[in-house]
DNA sequence: AAAAATAGAACAAACGGTTGCGCTGATTTT
DNA sequence: AAAATCAGCGCAACCGTTTGTTCTATTTTT
């Protein structure tokens, strides 16, 4: 087993150059006459030789890998948005090391400390439904390592972030449950934590005011997100004296559970009861009682976004440091897709 | 900003130490006195000292880094394989660097050769569902890079593989149809290439033979896994004079698109028409008219398997060539799961 | 023909850490 | 008291590559 690598110093060797050479050989260096700079590179093709890069991480002080850290893989929004990151990563040649955090604080926070010393040249993160402070990635800083937050973002101003725009995406729902009748629409909303439960709350009550429907708080109830709480979440709606005839959910496989509930509660869905979520899971497309609608939140573009502007931000760092420097705030808007049916 | 991460050199200096000095002592190298390991530690405990992963991979020509090659993670089937492996990459603290072939070959070999050339220690590897030729697999022996396979694997007998007992499953499977009073089974089989294909029908043919049913060729169809592929092998089924009482599917998303169809085409399912596949998706929990029943795979067993074999191989590597070398081939059984309802 | 310019290649340092070996001064052995 | 031992630390090489500087012919200029 011959395993050893060719390296520059062995196409030094073979044709009695030095290494420095055959390095600026290869990289048609104009100070490298053409006759050495053929040599160099025929040799190189027949030892099939490739840079070490381990070196190169270790020489230039970069690993061209970008670290992903996001709740899990099973949810088809994550994995549809690794397909964003990977995309754009390939264009760059850049590497994708990806940890899951399992909606578990202190697991992100290793995976987050593992990538630090891993030496990734950047971050993109979705953080956990618990995720309330955020010391682990602002420490990151420190090293020059740029986070750039999609989806499940921090509610700070100081950090980049790429999220949905539930306000549009929420309007859309509700006006769309008004239009077909719905007057008591419940929510189940996410854990209190999760920034995009506050503001679901808010457009929700906009626009039920605007439309000059009574308020009712009691239509309001969290889950956090297990099947477990969203069943309890659905016996204190359908427990109310007035039930409510549609329900938002905070998304798809809430959904699910919670129309798992109803069809158990004997209710007959999309019409005793119907529901709006988020997400646009492709599994929808296999039930017999899809939600009525969903909003489209566009994880691949979410994902996309956001590596591009870790990117931008690897070029940015060169620049002299801006006084004023900006922080990336997109908001990729939602859109109500209506299931047909 | 004072990036500089905290050295060995910078330690050195501070104490005036040198710096293998501070490399043993932050070693507990016997040769290193009481009194300079406490001073050692201690500043390199408040100047968080960390040490410089990428020089430790370039010295150790060691990345403690796992390649995935795996179609896609959307399917749940692979995204729970994936936390197989790295729970296992964990325990060994070894990071996990994936990549989605898409089941296109050319990415699939475009990402063997990166790996490699991010000189990944070793391989974790499902192939595409078109894959015929392993040139880019086995072509990194060369670099010492073990390989090891799951789910969809190489028909060769010298790969180290760990697979999913097709056998077993699929005779509980027929076994449970014939029990049920099912006598014309039609079989919706994947392309080919994959090896699972023709082991489901070898087993299909053994356990019809041995029950005295007389097999019919036209009741076996294939689809590429794609729904329109899906459709047409229904189509095909369902038009023959006497079309089939209960389907066995290759998978659970062909199940999923087999149903649909059926449902399309005015069957009843589960009383008309049967259906039973392998996965065991956990959306199947939701589905009105589920199949009937799913041999469970155990992605993650069976990627957990896998990567214990690939640090097996790193140890083996160190023990000098025994002529014979064993190649693993773990079989991991399936198990038909019948589902209530 | 001597001086200056230039092309083409070599030298050497650096990135951060590990490790075999050698050195020094103190302690123990004879 | 001289010799041997040993604890405790420093020196230096090495991993592969890049890159600023220097060196050496050769060519061009005057």
């Amino acid at each position: 087993m011959d395993n050893k690598l060719p390296t520059l110093k062995e196409i030094a060797r073979r044709l009695k150059f030095s290494v420095s050479t055959v390095s600026r050989a290869l990289h048609d260096h104009p100070s490298i006459g053409l006759r050495t700079k053929m040599q160099v590179k025929q040799l190189a093709k027949e030892l099939n030789y490739e840079p070490n890069q381990t070196a190169l991480f270790f020489k230039q002080q970069k690993t061209h890998t970008i670290g992903v850290i996001l709740p899990n893989l099973k949810e088809e929004f994550f994995s549809q948005a690794i397909n964003g990151i990977e995309d754009v990563a390939k264009i760059n040649k850049y590497s994708v090391l990806i940890g899951q955090s399992h909606d578990d604080i202190d697991q992100e926070k290793q995976i987050a400390i593992a990538m630090k010393n891993q030496r990734v040249d950047g971050l993109i993160v979705s953080i956990s439904k618990h995720t309330k402070n955020y010391d682990h990635f602002i420490s990151l800083r420190k090293y020059n390592i740029p986070v750039v937050f999609f989806d499940r973002v921090p509610d700070l101003p100081t950090v980049h972030k790429v999220a949905s725009n539930f306000n549009t995406g929420t309007k859309q729902a509700i006006e769309f449950l008004i239009t077909k009748g719905h007057r008591r629409i419940g929510v189940i909303n996410g854990p209190e934590e999760m920034k995009s439960s506050k503001e679901r709350i808010i457009t929700y009550m906009e626009v039920l005011q605007k439309k000059r429907i009574k308020i009712d708080l009691s239509l309001i109830v969290t889950t956090d997100l297990t099947q477990v709480k969203t069943f309890e979440a659905m016996k204190n709606l359908l427990d109310l004296k007035y039930p409510p005839t549609a329900i938002l959910t905070i998304n798809d496989y809430v959904a699910l559970d919670a129309i798992q509930y109803a069809r158990k509660s004997k209710l007959k869905i999309n019409k005793d009861i119907s529901f709006v979520s988020y997400a646009n899971l492709p599994i929808i497309n296999y039930l017999e009682f899809p939600p009525l609608a969903s909003v489209e939140q566009y994880p691949y573009e979410q994902a996309k976004k956001a590596t591009e502007i870790l990117f931008d931000l690897f070029n940015a760092d060169n620049i002299p440091d801006e006084e004023e420097k900006k922080y990336h705030n997109i908001l990729i808007e939602g859109q109500l897709i209506i299931h047909k049916k």
